[in-house]
DNA sequence: TTCTCTACTGTGAACGCTCACAGAAGCATG
DNA sequence: CATGCTTCTGTGAGCGTTCACAGTAGAGAA
């Protein structure tokens, strides 16, 4: 009745049969699929033997359900709308964490909060003990969702530095001021003096660092800052292009830019072109992220490179850590200069 | 011990205190927990009021210890890089199969099958029940994993026309052949008479179909197929390039493109400025698949728009009928042309 | 010898749930 | 009144594992 009709898959072998193919008792087993201490050399070679040749593999929902540790770990994408998917560093994250957990053997569920309705199923699923930590990346990152969960107990590791200062949980991020300060640096370096900015969205700590690596840069040498060559931006394509012709209207003599995402800088690459301006002869363009987007411009983008794969494991690492009864800790991660065309 | 040091989570309420709440048996609990029949009105109502005032989630892996479904199902994704993950039309897949499986309270496993290490593993994991079904998502449609899983009774469906006819594999797909179709027609509603293709992967059934329906419409309507006129590409970006590079060399009076790909169709757009021929002017490029890449493009791409949000709903449709014991399921789903600024 | 200590092994209980079964209650039919 | 049928409810068993505990064997010390 439950069968199913594309062939029917065999009942898997127990512990209890692979301890009477090793003419063992199940505990024996037991101890040598957990580590294997206090188990006799001979034992534990007639275990391994019988595992192999039963085909055993361990049945995680008993195991659970003794153990009360799913075993697995959420990865938690909270968006509104699709903003966040469309995003290639997104995929580079989620794969990098898929990996990550697979070399400990770890299950990720993919969990995605848009609407209020599945964001409260979700938390119901989290909270009830489904997974035993939660990988989280979220945009605008006041999200409620990170307090939630950390006022449940549930461990948790933010993607990016979170909002409230005070919050005390777990992040990892790359250095977003040092990174903004080593493109800034470099645009001068060039000879340009006239750099403007598109900001990330600076009800975001990113934002508001990377805006400050900027100013610090341009005060240490000296620069005057102008307001006119500021405005913000929300990381999104379309973003990067308004932003880039309202700095080109209010500062026409601009001579470099600093866009706070890559995607922001393909925008404005796009209207840099549309006002006739060379890149990078008239106006060179820095990025920020070295995204897939940064090879796919045209010219190609110069930018910092946000070390994703080492978000990623440093981010399973934290939490594993964290599951395991550390401390929330704070991750941040040094950036790199990518030279490419647009400088 | 176990103690989480973040703050600890109480132990959850079980099926018991919701019976005891509600002043019944957990059978009659677990009846309302699962369809509700054989259960009276008033019980019924007593249970709810019980699971609501105590919070009360099930426990899943109790349940799949007794019922041997893990009511969970794995997005399986077989690359040996890590192509498909840039892939903008993935993204979308995978988030139309999470919010799909969300309504029915299933969680969505992430596998990612690059390494033969990690293939071996994952295929351990599926064989060993800990998944009830999976959707299986591979660029090279060859891929020996549906028929390992498929023979190890293991609900399937694949996205994608399957290589091997007699697989009996379920599968869900975009009409090709139709789709390119429409696209050929369109260009030769245009006047073009002169029109190259770029194809998709010829040992794949996705690739030659499109190239049968290029073919099958330029015969219907009169137009010599000159070889000259066909190459073949990968789906990548470069492979675009490239073959739109070669068409111009070998038939530089090409007024028309058909590329089996968006991402292709970029590549073709480089190829085609820096041979200084405008689009859509000289020449018109007709895209396929509707991805991010069309919109992104300059100019905007014409194309073939596959329904991923129903190619998504479907898979998991066609999955979660299958675990029900329904046979496996072919589907085809229409295409659309889109129009932009290409043609 | 006897005791203690260490290294190892086996056993029952428990985790929280579902399922099969037995039984109760209500009601119509013989 | 007995019988059968339907609708509902409670109970015991069992899913496959881990864990705590008890127990055994062998080595070394008193």
């Amino acid at each position: 009745m439950t069968m199913s009709n594309t062939g029917g898959r065999r009942k898997p072998p127990t512990i209890h049969d692979v301890a009477r193919v090793a003419g063992v008792s199940r505990g024996t087993v037991s101890r040598v699929l957990n580590g294997g201490h206090y188990v006799s050399p001979a034992a534990q070679e007639a275990v391994n033997a019988a595992i192999r040749k039963t085909g055993y593999v361990v049945n995680r929902h008993a195991r659970s359900l003794i153990t009360g540790r799913s075993d697995s770990i959420g990865f938690l994408l909270t968006e509104p709308q699709e903003k966040l998917f469309e995003d290639p560093n997104f995929n580079v994250l989620l794969r990098g964490c898929t990996q990550a957990l697979a070399a400990h053997d770890i299950p990720l569920l993919l969990m995605v909060a848009g609407t209020e309705d599945e964001r409260r199923r979700i938390m119901r699923y989290i909270t009830a003990g489904h997974v035993d930590g939660v990988l989280l990346v979220s945009s605008h990152s006041g999200d409620p969702v990170a307090e939630q969960l950390r006022d449940a107990g549930v461990p948790l590791v933010q993607c990016g530095k979170p909002m409230g200062l005070g919050s005390k949980v777990s992040y990892v991020a790359a250095d977003d001021r040092d990174g903004a300060r080593d493109m800034v640096r470099h645009l001068l370096s060039l000879g340009r003096r006239r750099v403007g900015v598109v900001t990330g969205p600076l009800d975001t700590p990113g934002g508001v660092d990377r805006l400050a690596g900027y100013k610090e840069v341009l005060t240490e040498a000296g620069v005057e800052i102008d307001e006119r060559l500021i405005v913000s931006g929300d990381y999104s394509r379309a973003g990067g292009q308004v932003g880039a012709e309202r700095l080109l209207d209010r500062a026409p003599d601009m001579d470099a830019m600093f866009v706070a995402s890559d995607l922001m800088a393909q925008g404005a690459l796009t209207a840099l072109r549309r006002a006739g301006r060379r890149v990078p002869e008239d106006v060179a363009v820095g990025g920020f992220d070295d995204s897939t987007a940064a090879t796919e411009s045209v010219p190609a983008l110069t930018t910092i490179r946000q070390p994703y794969d080492r978000i990623s494991n440093e981010m399973v690492r934290v939490l594993l850590a964290q599951i395991g009864g550390e401390d929330p800790a704070a991750v941040i991660l040094p950036t790199e200069l990518v030279r490419r065309d647009s400088t």
